[in-house]
Formats: C-alpha cells, sequence, structure tokens
DNA sequence: TTGAAAGCGCTAACAA
DNA sequence: TTGTTAGCGCTTTCAA
C-alpha cells in the first residue's frame, strides 16, 4: 500500500486539500474543531507529506549538501557529526558526498546535488580548478568553505589559522632545541596543507634556520603515505631530530614507522601533528599537536550557510572567519638528543 | 539567476518540452540532429534537470536514507564510505541520518526520509522498539539492516557471526591460561552487543568455568564508559587477568585506564576488542580483536537494498547473509600471569 | 520523429 | 474560516 496523498485526506475528511495544507503547515485561519478532524484522518491513514512537491511549489528545499574528502580520516567524522546534528535540528537534511580525496569528483557530486536542487552546500575539501564553485554559482546555490578554501575568492569560509599554528609549532620544536625539523605535507592542493608549510618555513627562517629539502616529504594527509615518508627520512645520513606532519593521521603512520626502524620517541625522535583527532589523546599514543575546534567551527560554517540561505544575510566580500588553533603538548616531543649531531640521533 | 527549465530550453531549441525530455533521458527516436541543437542549448543555458519535479512523475527516486548511530566511532565511517561510494557509482544520492546513539531519533530521521520519498533505508544500527521499521513498511519503501538487526522481524540483513566471534576470542583466552575474564558490554539493545555477550557466556560455560556478575560490566560502546568500567574492574578485590571489550573503541578506552592504574599490559592484563578498526593496528595500540569485513558487509546490504528498489528481488524469509568475523591476534594479549591467584596481578 | 495535453502532490492567490 | 483554481518542472501517453 503506497502512500496517501493530500488529496484523499481531504476527501477524508470532508474539506478541501487547500485546509489539509493550511493543517499540515500550522497555518492560522482554521477552524479548531477542522484542525482536529484533519489531524485525526492523517494519523489513521498514515499520511506522510510529500517533500518534493511540496518544494516545487514553495521554490525551496530542505536538503543541504556536505562534501568532504576523506571520511575515513578520523578528522572529519566530528565535523560531518555537528554539521549534520545543527542541520537536522534546523530542519535540514544532509546529503552527504565524499569524494574519496578524488578532486574531481567534486564536480560530479556537486551536478547531483544541483539535480537535487539543495538549499546550500557546505564544502570541507574545496580544491582549485574543480569547477565546483562556479556551477553553484551559476546555479544561484549558495555555499561556504570549512576547513579548506579557496584564496582570491570571495566565499564565506571558517578556518584554523593554519599558517599561524604551524609556526607556533615549529617554534616549540626549536626551542626545545631542534635544530633538524622534518615536515610531511598534506595534499598539494590544499590551502592546509600549503598554509602549514609555510607556517613551518617562516619560522624557521624567523629563527635563523634554512629550510632544507631533505626534510620536506609528501604524505598526502594518509597513514601510510607518512609512513613510508618517515622510514625515508630516518634513513638519512644525517636525519631529522623531529618531524612534523601536516595532520594527526600521518603522525600516526610517522609513529609506526619509527617503531619499525627502532627509534624511540621522544627520546631519539619528536613528532608532532595537527588537528588533535579524538585518537591522539590515547595514553599509548599521545601526540603532540595543534587543537583545532573542529566541531565549533563546523557550526558556525552551517550557520553562515543557513544564514545565506533563508536570506538573514548576503555573502559579502571577505566573510572569512579565522580560529585560533591550540598546541597540546603531550609525549611524543621532548628536547632535541643531546647527541643530536650526525648519526648518533639513530638508534638502530 | 536562477535555474532553467526545460521549457525555456525547449523554447530556445525551437522544439517540445518532450523532446527536451527525450533528449536529457537518452531515449530513442530523436532525430540526431535535434539532439545535437538541444544539447547545445542545455549547455549553453547551463540547464540541469531538476530531479524532484522528475521523481513526482516517475514515482521513483534516487534517494537513499543511511542511519547511523555515531559517526565518531570509528567503526562507522568505513562503513559510510562504501555504502556512499557504491550508491553513487549506481545512481543514488545518499542522505545520512547520524542518531548520536539516541534510538529515538531512529522515528525523527525515519519520518524525514519519507517525507523525502528516499527509494530505500538501510539501518546500520537499529534497536527494538524504534518504530521505525513499521513506519517504513507502511509507506511501502524498502529497507536493509547490516551490521546491527532485529530479532525475528523477517527484514534482509548482512551480518557478522559475533555470537561465534565472540565465542573463539573467549577460547582464546582461556587457551591462554586466563580464568578471570571480564566482558565490557556495548550498549544494551543491540544485537552486537547481546551476541557478544553470549558468545562469551557460552564459551566460559562449555570450558568448564562459571560466568561471575563482578565481571560483567557495562561500557555503551563508548571510551569513556570503558575506561571507567576497566578502573572498577581493576580495583577489584581480585581483578580479571583479561578484559574483553564489545568492540575497539571501548578496548581503547581500557587501554588506558589499565595505563593509568599502572597495569602492564598484556604481562598484568590482556585486553581484546571486536571490530578491528583501522587505528587497532597502531604499533603503540597493536590490539589483538576480531576482524569484521564492514566494506565488503555494507557493500553487499546495499546491493540488496538496491535489488529491492529496483525490483530485482523480493524481501523474502530469511534473507539473512553472516559473516565470519576473524581472530586478529597482536600484543595486548598474552598469557595470564603466572603469580593470577588473587592480587598478584595488580602491579600497583 | 515530434508535439499537445494531462497530471504527479503540493501551495498560494483569490474568492466566497 | 474555507474552497476553487492555477501552476511549480517534469514525464508520458496519444495523436499527428
Amino acid at each position: 500500500m503506497p502512500l496517501r496523498n493530500s488529496k484523499e485526506i481531504a476527501a477524508h475528511a470532508g474539506v478541501s486539500q487547500a485546509t489539509v495544507s493550511r493543517v499540515i503547515n500550522n497555518k492560522p485561519n482554521v477552524r479548531e474543531e477542522t484542525r482536529r478532524r484533519v489531524l485525526k484522518v492523517i494519523d489513521e491513514l498514515g499520511y506522510v507529506p510529500n517533500a518534493e512537491a511540496r518544494s516545487l511549489v514553495t521554490r525551496r528545499t530542505n536538503k543541504i549538501g556536505l562534501i568532504v574528502s576523506d571520511i575515513v580520516n578520523p578528522f572529519y567524522p566530528e565535523l560531518v557529526e555537528s554539521v549534520e546534528g545543527l542541520a537536522r535540528e534546523s530542519g535540514y537534511v544532509t546529503l552527504l558526498c565524499n569524494t574519496q580525496r578524488d578532486p574531481s569528483k567534486d564536480r560530479i557530486y556537486v551536478r547531483f546535488l544541483i539535480e537535487q536542487r539543495v538549499a546550500g552546500v557546505l564544502f570541507t575539501s574545496i580544491t582549485p580548478r574543480s569547477g565546483a564553485p562556479e556551477q553553484l554559482m551559476q546555479a544561484g546555490i549558495p555555499f561556504v568553505f570549512v576547513n579548506r578554501y579557496l584564496k582570491g575568492l570571495n566565499v564565506p569560509s571558517v578556518l584554523t589559522d593554519n599558517e599561524g599554528g604551524a609556526y607556533r609549532m615549529t617554534q616549540y620544536l626549536l626551542e626545545l632545541g631542534h635544530s633538524r625539523i622534518a615536515f610531511i605535507r598534506g595534499l598539494p592542493n590544499t590551502t592546509t596543507s600549503q598554509d602549514r608549510e609555510a607556517g613551518y618555513r617562516q619560522s624557521l627562517m624567523d629563527h635563523g634556520f634554512k629550510v632544507e629539502n631533505v626534510y620536506l616529504e609528501r604524505g598526502d594527509y594518509i597513514r601510510e603515505a607518512a609512513y613510508e615518508a618517515t622510514s625515508r627520512l630516518l634513513q638519512l645520513p644525517v636525519p631529522p631530530t623531529a618531524i612534523f606532519c601536516a595532520n594527526d593521521c600521518m603522525a600516526f603512520g610517522a609513529l609506526d614507522a619509527a617503531w619499525d626502524a627502532g627509534v624511540r620517541v621522544p627520546e631519539d625522535l619528536s613528532v608532532v601533528g595537527f588537528d588533535n583527532i579524538p585518537l591522539s589523546s590515547l595514553r599509548a599514543i599521545s601526540l603532540t599537536t595543534m587543537e583545532q575546534p573542529m566541531a565549533k567551527m563546523a557550526r558556525r560554517a552551517l550557520e553562515i550557510l543557513l544564514d545565506l540561505i533563508e536570506g538573514r544575510a548576503l555573502p559579502q566580500d571577505g566573510m572569512i572567519e579565522v580560529y585560533e588553533p591550540e598546541l597540546i603538548v603531550r609525549r611524543t616531543s621532548g628536547p632535541a638528543p643531546s647527541s643530536a649531531s650526525g648519526k648518533g640521533v639513530r638508534s638502530q
């Protein structure tokens, strides 16, 4: 038995379809007794209004698109939970789009979302030249960036001060006496990785150190790649005494690589990350990292999106909100090894 | 500038709306030249068909609902990725519903999904008496259970042999010489927790041991609760020598508690989990656990759902597929301490 | 091969 | 307070 429609409800209740519409939308000007009668029929027949038909005539939907690059990266679930939770509270349903770290999927997903006539889109993992923002602009659908953003585009964005955070993290390591600090990059095309690298570079330079290319590795924000990168770093003639990973996931990979190489952390090698994902606080990991207030940022980004959708705000130039990350010192970082002059840092 | 509609395309191309419809749906019986002309106009005007209007007339949508209880639990993202990925490949968009471990939200979400007229729903975290299955049945919307299921209801389900897995895990610990094995339950209303507990009990009994109530604790599938539970267990006059947690997340909490209590793992205490989430393989954790092939199970569950949706199958009695979990022995489990006769197991 | 017309389920003017 | 009517954007007969 398929679903009922409002015409059937109207017939059963002996009223017009318009009155049924007024009742289900809590509109005024319905006699109390009529309302009760209609509600009774709705309940008895198990009627559920059709949101698609409603959207067609009201020209508004209660769907929002959420695009993430890698739901399996423990960084994203908190963000997703936050967005989806607030969306539901606000009457919106979330269409999840997981691009599996493939920027070319952005276009495909955005096309999907436009077909669905979503009210707005939240990008957590935007990359340049995807064409996705242009598609949405042409369709007149508002969107907001969170986490990553695009430089030079006036899109409302909620960000962490990645450069400042990385600067401070690097400074923290320098103050511990480390002079050979490696950096493992995230995905090349992302502002998060670029800005963190910039902070790392600036901090080194400001403190009188040179950026050594051998200490720059690529990790693509994934654990396995960071494992490989760390293995390479540890085999250098003069290995680093500290490794700064552009996110926590990669730091986990780095810790594994150090473990397998017999390098003690933090005695021989300091490893630090960025994000402070929930697992980083496990006693057995206890990763030093920069905490991003992702839940808060995600909520704020959705708030802005809802303001845009519901006409409470217009996208203005430079609507960018920046949150400061916080240094969380745990047990994977420590003073540079005293014998830190050459191969001495390696215990194997 | 809002989006175009097919009428505008028709006008610009000098054809009827019906022809535009034929073109965008790749229907036959359109002259090649006409097709090209229409496609050109579509491209120029940036036309994107409206899925909602289409659904209204075809009476089918390409939306599926995915209900998870706790996206932040690292167990779920893999499942979500798998479902969402296959859904997109099959032309469906996924509406994500995260109940935040609150079964009463099931009803609210299902109502949402019915309003959206989703083509089908995948439950990963069903609990009894939510009313959600009944809602969907009345609406004539097919659904499938994966991970958790409901006994006595003939709903297609894709499951792990939780009881068998827990039985084998308990046996493994018994064979290591443990006689005081504690069990930390998951959420009470879930078949996963109940079945794992049943396997634990059966295994103890089959090997001539009694189930001691003091060794049964509640952990609700979350790390923090398992931390507390473990702390209590370790303070018992005769503490357990092994703790079997109903999922990996809780095992992480147990490891933290042991750490804080100065109890060595696995020398003084073995800790094992269930799931084999990606982080369990970290060297610093190295958790012994039962692996569930979640990605595979999720894909299979969605396949079944799509078969149901697209009429390739009917929900038959007992459409239940069971996968065997696999014991992964790592470093959190070891022989029972030889001094395992009283307080000796505690090092602090 | 193409077009005209009807209608999916709903809301919103307007009229009563 | 309630009903009538038109129409949102699309597909689908049926006829040409």
